[in-house]
DNA sequence: TCCTGACATTTTGTATACACCTAGTCAACC
DNA sequence: GGTTGACTAGGTGTATACAAAATGTCAGGA
């Protein structure tokens, strides 16, 4: 049920055909909830394009988003974009001032503990479930992914880091999946920490970056093992220390740029 | 920050007053988040009666909500109507299927585990905040509440009932709110729980519902001695004991219906 | 010089008109 | 007689036009 309301739905929905007569009576007869087709593309078009603008920094956080500038430049009118903003103000992209529109969320040291315990509570209990329920095909799909992160970092080229950023959403991801939890990956990934874990990488130092990617291995172990606590656990000590890596504050210090990790 | 998208914004935002010959020194000066003003009145009348046609059953589960008879009924045009239903779908009153419109969600058995997992992980999470932070004010209101739901259900008369499921949600919106992580109380009071957890109270037998107004009470207590641990813990178990006694299939049976309680 | 008031601009909020898509029905063909 | 095809109606998706509201500016007065 409830299918994310405009995320990239890659989930094959399974039960649409509870079409058995369920208890209605009357004519007004509720039709099943259909398969989802293809998603339109105007919205779509304007929500990506601003949801990226604000992730890579284009839209920088305090700024204006007018409705008419932003169709003009997506090439679509104001409605796909009021549409648009309104799913991003839902998944915490945007913030919405009554007549006054919508602005790029600023984040406060604040709103970055708000994020990480709530990231902490929601992938700790979704790795907990993932344990009883992963499947062998899970499993491999996550050893894949932690692979890959790791060739990406391997390569020490900051160009890559955004691919080692995508890849350890898609492995969060999988992890969420797994739980069998369908309203838990929608809030986690969506309402949570997606605008600032995104880039993300981008400020980690070598070796706090390697000690993330054996997290993940350990990650995959403890499912492996179909070990509940040992896997809430791994997960939450893998968020709670990548909390500190991202603090605003950290913005001046600058550790040690990634360079040269074999 | 990140204001409740829809919802009533009572929050004194504090920083409205910046108003003072822009202190600003370019033009496209990011603005302060201003004070949320007053909300304008379609899409707000929308969305209301939508809502409560949802939760008190007059759209049944399945039933397909076309925009213009919604817009008719409600006496707006279409535009507000269709922001109303995004906001719902954003809080799981209602689903979207691409080209065919928004329908009230059917609530299988496993959503309502679903739901009731993710109600125990984030609301003891909550309590567990709560008992770091509470203040004196939050006591006596949460205090208040109880007092009030044990006054209703002390009346024995069905129709206070949904008064007691009223009181029930404020009651766990202020432990929520005591927490200090707004985002924690966005998550648990929108997405979660509300369709399921409104009318709740209807199936509750009277010693149940005694038993929920004695756990409500323990929760106080466990909040007013800084008892992080006791906290959570009971807003677990009270939240856990809930899930039995709502399940889908639980319809039939129909146990002892409240009467003549005191 | 500073404050107060109204005005004008800009942007959101709302209404309506149009286009495309989906689904259901009926007819033609196999 | 069953199946396939196109047609028709209904509804969502999109675009645009209009109204309301807020902000910032400017003039007038104390």
């Amino acid at each position: 049920m409830t299918p994310p309301i405009g995320g990239a739905g890659a989930e094959p929905d399974g039960l649409a055909a509870a079409t058995t007569t369920t208890a209605a009576t009357t004519a007004t007869r509720p039709r099943p909830p259909a398969r989802p087709r293809t998603m339109p593309k105007a919205v779509e078009r304007a929500y990506s394009q601003i949801r990226s603008a604000i992730v890579d920094g284009t839209f920088p956080p305090g700024m204006h988003l007018e409705e008419e500038g932003l169709a003009d430049s997506s090439g679509v009118s104001r409605t796909p974009v009021r549409e648009a903003l309104r799913r991003l103000a839902a998944e915490g992209f945007v913030e919405f001032v009554p007549h006054q529109g919508a602005f790029v969320p600023t984040w406060t040291e604040a709103d970055h503990h708000e994020i990480f315990d709530l990231r902490a509570v929601l992938e700790s209990f979704g790795a907990r479930l993932a344990a009883r329920r992963v499947s062998a095909a899970d499993l491999d799909e996550l050893r894949a992914l932690a692979a890959e992160m790791e060739t990406a970092a391997r390569s020490g080229r900051p160009d890559r880091l955004d691919d080692v950023a995508a890849l350890n959403n898609r492995f969060h991801g999988a992890v969420l999946a797994a739980s069998g939890n369908r309203r838990l990956r929608q809030l986690a990934q969506a309402t949570v920490a997606v605008p600032l874990v995104l880039r993300t990488f981008q400020r980690y130092s070598a070796e706090r970056l390697q000690r993330s990617l054996r997290h993940h291995r350990e990650i995959v172990d403890a499912l492996a093992a179909r070990d509940e606590s040992w896997a809430e656990a791994i997960m939450r000590t893998h968020i709670l220390s990548a909390r500190w890596e991202l603090l605003p504050a950290r913005e001046a210090p600058e550790p040690d740029p990634i360079d040269s990790e074999g």
